[in-house]
Formats: C-alpha cells, structure tokens, sequence
DNA sequence: GATGAATGAGAGTTCATTCAT
DNA sequence: CATGAATGAACTCTCATTCAT
C-alpha cells in the first residue's frame, strides 16, 4: 500500500538498511570468512556508518544470528513448500533434497550460521527448526507410533549433520547425487525398521 | 629408574611443562569457553610463564592442535583395545560405546578439538580418525561388497557428528544409553540393508 | 572561515590528531630516542588512544615515514624559496645554509627520519631528494657540462652526509659557521676542479 | 707456540669461543640483517649455548662493538700498511682504495658495526679510528700548515661517509673505479685548494 | 665453566563498541 | 537518525637476560 509506505518511511528505510547489512555480511563471510568479518568491514559494504549498524544490531552476534535466522527461514518455506506440493512424492528424499541445495553459501558459512543459531536459540531454536521434518514424517500411517526423544533427534539431525561433515571436507569429492541416494537410504533403513520394530517392540539387545 | 631420571632431567621437566599447559588449557576450554582460551591466561594457569608457553608451541593454535590429537589419540587407542579384546562383540555397539564415553570434555570443548584436527590435517587426519570404523566392520563376513565412497563416508561421520549434535544441545536432555541404542540401530539398520542391497542391487528408485 | 571549519569539523579533528601524533613521536624522539619511541608512548603523549594512532598509521614505520616526509618537504620548499629568492647568490652556500639549517632534530632524529625516507623510498625518494641540488647548479654557465653519475652523486651527497656525520659526533663540537665555510669550500673546490677537468679532460692518473 | 697453549688452555678456548660468536653473527647480520639478528641466533649458530655466549659478551651490544672493533682494526691496519708500503705512492688515492675494498660485509653490515662503534666509543673512538688519515698526508710538506677542527673532520669524513651513502643506495649502481676516481679528485681539490688558501688566507667570503 | 629452560616486560596490533557532533 | 573518530581492553608473540642445574 503507498498509505502504508508514506506513513512510515522510517520502516521502509530501516529494511532496505537491515538488508544491505545481511547482505554485505553473507558476501564477506563467503569470500573473506568469519574472522575477516569485522563490523566496520560489514559497515563498509552495506554503505551504511558503523554508528548505523548499531542501531539496527545491538552486537556482532546479532547479525550472525540474524543471518543464521534468514537462512532457516529460507529452508523451512522450501522444506514446507515442498511437501505441500508433493504430498505424495517421497517425503524423505524431498526433504533431503531441499536440505542439500536449500543453504547457500560455502562450508564455513553454513557452519558459522548454524553455530550462531545454536548459541542463541538453544532449544527453542532447534524446535523450530527440525519440528518441520517430523511433522512431514508424522502424516505417514506407518508412523503413527510414538517416537521416542532419542529417535526423533535423528531423524531431525543425522541428514543435516552429515551434510555439515560433508561440507566441512570438500577434499572426499563426494558425489552430490550419490550422497543424496545414501542419506535417503540411510533414512528410509532406519525409519523403516523403526517401525518393524515399534511392531514387534524389540531389536539387538545391549 | 633414577638413571633415566638423573640423565634426562631437561626433558622430563619438558615433558612436565608441556603437559601442565595443555591440562591448563583443557581446564580453561571446559570452564570458560574457547574466546577465553588465550595463552596469557594458559600460562598463568600451567604457573609457567608466557614465554615458557612460546618455548614450547609456536603459536595458540599448535595448543589447540595437540589438545586435539591427545583426544584423537586416546579415542584409537580405546577403539582399537575394545575390538581386540573383545572382537566377538557386536563392533558396531563397541566403537559407538567408545565414541560416547572416549572423549572427555563439553560439547564446545570436543567440537573446538576436531575443528582444530580438521583445520591443520584436512584430509589426512579425516582418513586417519575414521579408518578404524571402517576397518572393524571389515572383517564381518556379510559386508564383503566394495563400499562407494558415500556409503563409507556416512559410515564413518554418522555417529561421530551425531554425537557433536547431542553434545552441542545439551537441553535436549538425551538419555546417553538410549541414545546409544538408537545409534547402533541406526547403524545396523543402514548396514543390514546395505547388504540387502549389494545382492539385490536395487533401492528405492530416485 | 567558519565555514570550512564546519563543513569539514571531521578533517579539521582528523589533521590535528595526526599532528598531535607527529608531534609527540618528534619530541619523544628528540628526548629518549629511537628504542622508546613506542607506539604507545606516542599515543599517550599525543593525548590519544592507541586505537586512534593506528586508525591513522598502519604501523610504526608509517609514522617514521610520516616524519621524515614533513622534513624533507619542509627541507625542499626551504632550498627552493632560497634560489627563487635569490638566484644569483652563491647557490652553494645557500643551499648548504638551508640543508644545515633547516632541518630541526638531534642528529640521532635526522639520522633516523632520514634512514625511514631510505626505507621507504629506495631510489624514487633519494632521486626527489637531490634533485633540487643538481637543478640549483645546473643554471650556472660553467657546468653546462655533462655529469658523470659518480660526480652527480658526490655533488648530491657529500654535503647531507658530511652534515649527518657532523651531527652524529656532536662531541667534536664543531662550529657551524666554519663547517659551512668548509663545505662550501670543499664543493667549490671540486666544481672548480670539475669545470676544469672537463675543459682540460684530464685529472690525476689512476 | 705449543707452551702457551699448554699452559692456557682455557683461555685458547675462550678465544675460539669468542672467535665463534663472533664470525656466526657476521655470517647472519649478512644473511638475515639486524632485525633478525638474535642471542640466541648467534649462539646456536656459534655452537655455543645462550649460556656460555653472555659468559663472555655482557650484551647483545657488546657483540656488535666487538664486530666493529674488528672490521676497524683490520682496516686501520690495511691502511697502515698501504701506507708503509708504497709512501710515495699518492695517499689519498691509496687510502680511499683501502676503505673502498677493506671492509667486508654489506651496505647494512657495515652501517651497523659503524654506528655500534659511534654508539659506544664516542669521541675517542672516532678519534682513533680517523686518525689515521690525518697521519697519512701530514707528512707531506705542502700539507704542513694547520688544519682547523671542521677540516680535519671533513678530510676524515667525506670518503667514508659518501662510501656509506653509495652503499645505502646500491640502486644507483655507481661504477666502484669512476666512483674511486671521484673520490679521489674531490679529496684532492680540496687538499690543493687548502694548500693555496693557507698561502692566501683567503676564500670565497661568506 | 657450560647449559638451556624459564622469565616477563613490553612490543605492535585489532576490533567491538560508544558518543559527541 | 546518521555519522565515524575515538576508545582501550585484550590479544598474540618476541627476545634479551638470568640462574638453577
């Protein structure tokens, strides 16, 4: 509405200068990494003054978090979009999909975004983010027993976990495709004697 | 003896200095954190001084280094004692045991170790750490098929980075033997079915 | 005017705090010399942070630099005001006048601005430097002869370095006017002899 | 003499002791410069411990003193030498040959051993060391007039001083004959013209 | 005498943050 | 609101020197 956009310029101008913030900090972060990503660089980028920046984020941290939220942001609305769009496909391999090229960004920086995530959120943060993936799974009628806490942590975590691994070490050269498949394997051999088990309510003693 | 003693006496108290600054830094990772990790205050709590720290690693990160391979180290040992005082065992549950309870330190304390492990081996420490795995499960008759690249990689990273995860939420308040059995499920799930498949040659399709 | 002071209060702020810093690391020079001139003790004298020095100085040498740019500039305007205000002076004496006069600094001061300059500058500095010597002379009807390299750079250094030594050796307490008469007297003597040797093409044998 | 050495066999090894020290921190203020020109370098260099190297040098500066004591020495006695050798040949040009090619070491090495001698001799230093000169043309009769204080100094400083100066600025590539030549020409017209002026008590007034 | 581990003051430098303009 | 000069605590690291062995 230009009403609404007259009546508080201030917001519209505060926006474009958050987002010139973020975005001149996920380019220094790509290119330069998080120990070269000083807020006077961040300042720098965003054409904005230091002084700006701190009006908009108390402290550093804030924008790495800011940044990290973007991102899970991002991915939740794919991972979402996803499943309502293609209900039937494999909930598992979509999901998987969208967790593979739904981050950009490089190694360090999914890292460093993740890790300003768990710092800030704890639990809460965490909740939001995985609760997406069990709700996509908790549909399927084969799943209707309850999960314990232990199962559902990896469920929620084994594939994004490894996908960290996998960027943590480019130098394995692993096949993007290839890793798809076997982290959908992985998934789909666990979740389903998962629920073999939930039926006859044993497996490998201790 | 005395005689060893009596000859070496610089490098025993060498030996002595060393440790006392890598305990020191080991105490200070737990209780404060790795900003607060700096090397004055290592020194001042190994009670050496500055310098002495200098004498002996050439820079904070060679600390870090060494913290890292002092934990790698003892991890192999404990892996490789597991499976061959007991090689009957199931290996799966044996490595994974140790993976839980080999390592000391918090959650930042062990992820900040294997960063710096990654961050000075890359590839060679990676191959290094995770060969063990895949050599225990080696010998088991029914894994005689040729592993791709992925499937060891998920393999040898799977329980190691979920660990890392329940290790950096601490809230989720996962119960550590559940936790373990789930593991080895999760891995004997994915390992049974990776047999399955090498006869069948089929999976789900993509 | 009020008003370039207004519109620019930053640039105003910014060159006296630059002063302020040259300033300082002048008169500490001066006072305790080269090994305690520390950027601290420059900061702290110059009434600033240490945060500040560095926002205007990259290092420690840039501020020697700085140093010995002013001396020199201040120097080569010297020269120049000299032989455009009197041309038709004796440009010898003049010009050593002003190299004797116009720098300010204890020989230890000289000796190390000019060392920073050298430092900096390698040959493009040296040759800004003696090049307002050789032009002095290069009016004069009886050196329209063409100068070696070796004799342009006797004619370009003899006199700063026999200076510099002067003021290394305070304890010779040598009097300046006859040092200038001297020098004065030692390079006409060899332009004499130059000017000779150039119609005669012949000097003492090897 | 084989007695002598019997009898003082410490004092033999001190000398090889202080030979060592010395020659190994030559070979890296050559190698490294002075910046890098460490105790500990020269002692580990010398195959000596720190220990043994502050047994016989008080400080880092005496160690410098003794290298320039050194290289003066060796000079004075080149010239001495020279001297006695061929007095009729001309001194000046005999003397300026010697402090050309006498001194060993680079433009920094020889800047550094002059001004270590500067630093702790002072006056009687530079006394002995320039000398010499005055000594090599005051036995020519027309010489025999007295030379005031500021031109003795020039006579005993402009050659060395300009060598220094063609060291410092090895961009110049001056050729080492011509550069002789001139050297020699300038210290002759400056003698003959001195000659004449204490004939005719007179010179261009100020 | 010889050793070299230990010392520690002090260096240069960085950068998140503040606040007068 | 925007600015950016100023801040200064904190950092990593060096090296001349000492002294217990």
């Amino acid at each position: 509405m230009t009403e609404k956009n007259r009546r508080n310029p201030k917001q519209a101008r505060a926006r474009a200068t958050v987002d010139a913030v973020l975005e001149a900090a996920f380019q220094i972060l790509e290119a330069e990494g998080l120990a070269r990503l000083t807020t006077s660089r961040i300042a720098e980028r965003a054409g904005v003054s230091i002084g700006t920046l701190y009006q908009y984020f108390p402290d550093r941290e804030a924008i790495l978090l800011a940044m990290g939220q973007r991102q899970s942001d991002a991915m939740r609305e794919k991972i979402t979009s996803i499943i309502l769009d293609a209900p039937e496909a494999g909930g598992v391999r979509a999901i998987i999909r969208a967790l593979m090229h739904g981050l950009q960004g490089s190694a360090e920086t999914r890292m460093v975004l993740s890790d300003a995530l768990f710092r800030a959120g704890g639990e809460a943060e965490v909740g939001r983010q995985h609760l997406t993936f069990l709700d996509s799974i908790s549909g399927r009628s084969e799943f209707d027993f309850v999960l314990g806490k232990e199962s559902s942590f990896i469920l929620t975590h084994a594939v994004i976990y490894l996908l960290r691994a996998a960027a943590a070490e480019p130098e394995l050269n692993l096949d993007p495709d290839k890793l798809e498949d076997e982290l959908v394997f992985l998934m789909e051999s666990y979740l389903g004697n998962l629920a073999a088990r939930s039926d006859a309510g044993q497996f490998s003693p201790r």
